[in-house]
RNA sequence: GCGCCUGUAGCUCAGUCGGAUAGAGCACCCGCCUUCUAAGCGGGUUGUCGCAGGUUCGAUUCCUGCCAGGCGCGCCA
């Protein structure tokens, strides 16, 4: 958190306490003060609207509050101006040497800049993508692969403890006709009519045998199964390897066999029966899940004596709880969205806190469109366009960008020949762009041998207005970032940096940063390359938290 | 029928503790490279914040209803 802006809070508290104290106002003292950084320059480096907020208990005019309130702030180390404006909003305007003093403390702090302790001591556990087995990744899983890994990511860096998670769905029918699928297709066989029919089945069977040849001539229940499971190990490689192309690595993969081979399904109906919502009835064993607010009850033993899918889920929950997680993420596409509703019901039934054990986000659809035109054949998959055709389209950094620069509730369109482009309508390479513009200015200072000490810093230098504009960008990340992470809401870290690269961009064009010429160097050239080193850290730290390479060139 | 998400500029979209004149990029017009990366900067044009009510000093934001679009409602996995 940013202390200066800390500071200023609690000093308006106390001015508040002040007022009441000496009787001026009288009601009671506010729990928070929030600080906003006003659109309008005019209004000061920061507001605050407290004082309309206090209007209705204190009984009187906001405006004559606010002055108030100012006269018990005069004198606050650090503030230069105090203003009532409007109806009664109170603009500060800070000393900018004080305000400079940020450089150094985003130089010391360097990658660590920006990271809190919000969610310190709590373990989250994040499952993101969760594919079958039985393919490629595609667009479906793109979305998460980027936003999940990038939010593990954000979460870590407010603090938290976070576990990523793949839950490999490596059990029931699907896996037995993605066998049967390899298997026809390694006997030259039509695919079963439910079978998997893309191309990749092909190459699959191809590299099964070249494996193991002698699987082909397996007797026929033996050979199915066998090449069920060379495949298998084939596409979980696959999918790994595309991962990590995109550079979205997991701390566990997870496998829905050993959930049940450890007996873990039956420990999770045992314990939900101790809490009392289980029950039987035509022949299955159910969760009471409508005691939560699902629409219907689950079943989760099937009347033939088989688990039902249900029965996994309801025993991954439990199996997470007791491996220490206090909080378990799901990111879930929208065609899932029905789950929300039993998931929280299962943690319910568990004797745990919906609102705060398990959190559900629901990712929204991703389009493709290319030359004008919805792209959704791939000639891999048969079907949809992979998560790998994508990154071979638009490159990694460019797709994980855009990828996270949404809200993941709303419905996006990816333009690939935009995201082809070098120019502003991509603003991955608006943002890359600033970082390499500032590396290339601190290279052409380091040639001119000028100093860039920290202990040579005087922060009285720096009082253009672009520079003040730019020092109170850069307080803001540390927040930006604590907002990110309790709303899980990564994307709110891309828009920040195109805030931020713009703000720079601007500075660069109206205060010239190294001596022209003869020019000897100067305590402002100093300051103001240390201002231009802690803007490119914040760029810097801001683009890893979104898995964003920060080029010293382009 | 029930449920989740969305509706903001010509286009793609931001906008959470309800705040001042609703923003950005693109598109369109006009300027700026004989010294730091022009993948840049500055200026101009662009709006019934889906519609209708309600809550209040104040609503794009909160509540209700409606309209439109997307997606889902198996003893499938």
């Amino acid at each position: 958190m940013s202390s200066q802006v800390q500071e200023l809070e609690s000093a308006i508290k106390s001015a508040i306490d002040r007022a009441i104290a000496s009787g001026e106002i009288s009601c009671e003292a506010p729990t928070t003060i929030v600080l906003e950084r006003p659109k309008n320059r005019d209004h000061g480096d920061y507001a605050t609207s407290i004082a309309l907020q206090l209007a209705k208990a204190v009984g009187m005019n906001p405006r004559e509050i606010a002055q108030i309130i100012c006269n018990h702030l005069t004198g606050t180390n650090g503030i230069s101006e105090l203003e009532v404006a409007g109806p009664g909003f109170i603009n500060i305007t800070l000393n900018r040497a004080n305000q400079a003093e940020l450089v150094s403390t985003i130089i010391t702090a360097g990658s660590r800049f920006g990271h809190g302790d919000e969610l310190a001591g709590i373990r989250i556990n994040l499952e993101f993508i969760s594919a079958n087995p039985t393919g490629p990744l595609h667009l479906g899983h793109t979305r998460w692969a980027a936003v999940g890994d990038a939010l593990g990511r954000v979460l870590s860096a407010a603090g938290a403890d976070v576990t990523r998670e793949f839950y490999i769905n490596d059990r029931g029918n699907q896996m037995d006709l993605f066998g049967a699928s390899v298997e026809a297709a390694a006997l030259g066989q039509p695919i079963p009519d439910d079978g998997y029919k893309g191309e990749y089945i092909g190459d699959l069977a191809k590299a099964v045998i070249a494996k193991n040849p002698a699987l082909i001539s397996l007797p026929e229940g033996q050979r199915r199964e066998a090449f069920r499971e060379a495949a298998y190990e084939l596409q979980l490689k696959d999918q790994q390897r595309v991962l990590d192309i995109l550079g979205t690595h997991f701390d566990i993969w997870f496998s829905e066999r050993s959930l049940h081979a450890q007996g873990a399904v039956e420990h999770g109906i045992e314990k939900l029966r101790a809490q009392g919502h289980v029950f039987e009835e035509e022949g299955a064993i159910w969760l009471r899940t409508t005691d939560f607010g699902d629409d219907k009850d689950r079943v989760l033993t099937k009347s033939d004596g088989s688990f039902s899918y249900f029965s996994s889920d309801t025993a991954y929950y439990i199996n997470k709880r007791e491996r220490g997680f206090d909080i378990c993420i799901y990111m879930l596409g929208a065609d899932h969205h029905g789950y929300i509703g039993r998931l929280k019901a299962i943690a319910a039934c568990a004797g745990d806190d919906p609102e705060y054990n398990i959190h559900v986000l629901i990712g929204q659809l991703v389009k493709i469109m290319e030359g004008g035109q919805e792209v959704k054949l791939s000639k891999r998959a048969g079907t949809i366009i992979t998560l790998e055709e994508l990154v071979e389209k638009v490159g990694v950094d460019a797709a994980r960008y855009t990828l996270i620069r949404y809200p993941v509730d709303t419905p996006m369109v990816m333009d690939v020949d935009i995201l082809r482009r070098n120019t502003n309508e991509n603003p991955v390479y608006y943002v890359q762009y600033a970082h390499a513009r500032i590396a290339a200015v601190l290279r052409n200072a380091a040639e001119l041998n000028i100093n860039v000490n920290l202990e040579e810093f005087d922060s009285s230098q720096l009082n253009h207005d672009r520079e003040n504009e730019l020092l109170g960008k850069l307080a803001e990340f540390p927040r930006v970032v604590a907002v990110a992470a309790q709303l899980r809401q990564p994307h709110r870290i891309a828009r920040y940096l195109e805030d931020l690269a713009g703000t720079y961009h601007g500075f660069y064009a109206d205060c010239r940063v190294l001596p022209m010429g003869e020019e000897n160097p100067t305590a402002l050239h100093t300051a103001r390359l240390l201002l231009c080193t802690s803007t490119k850290i914040v760029i810097a730290n801001g683009l890893d938290l979104l898995g964003v390479s920060a080029p010293e060139r382009m």
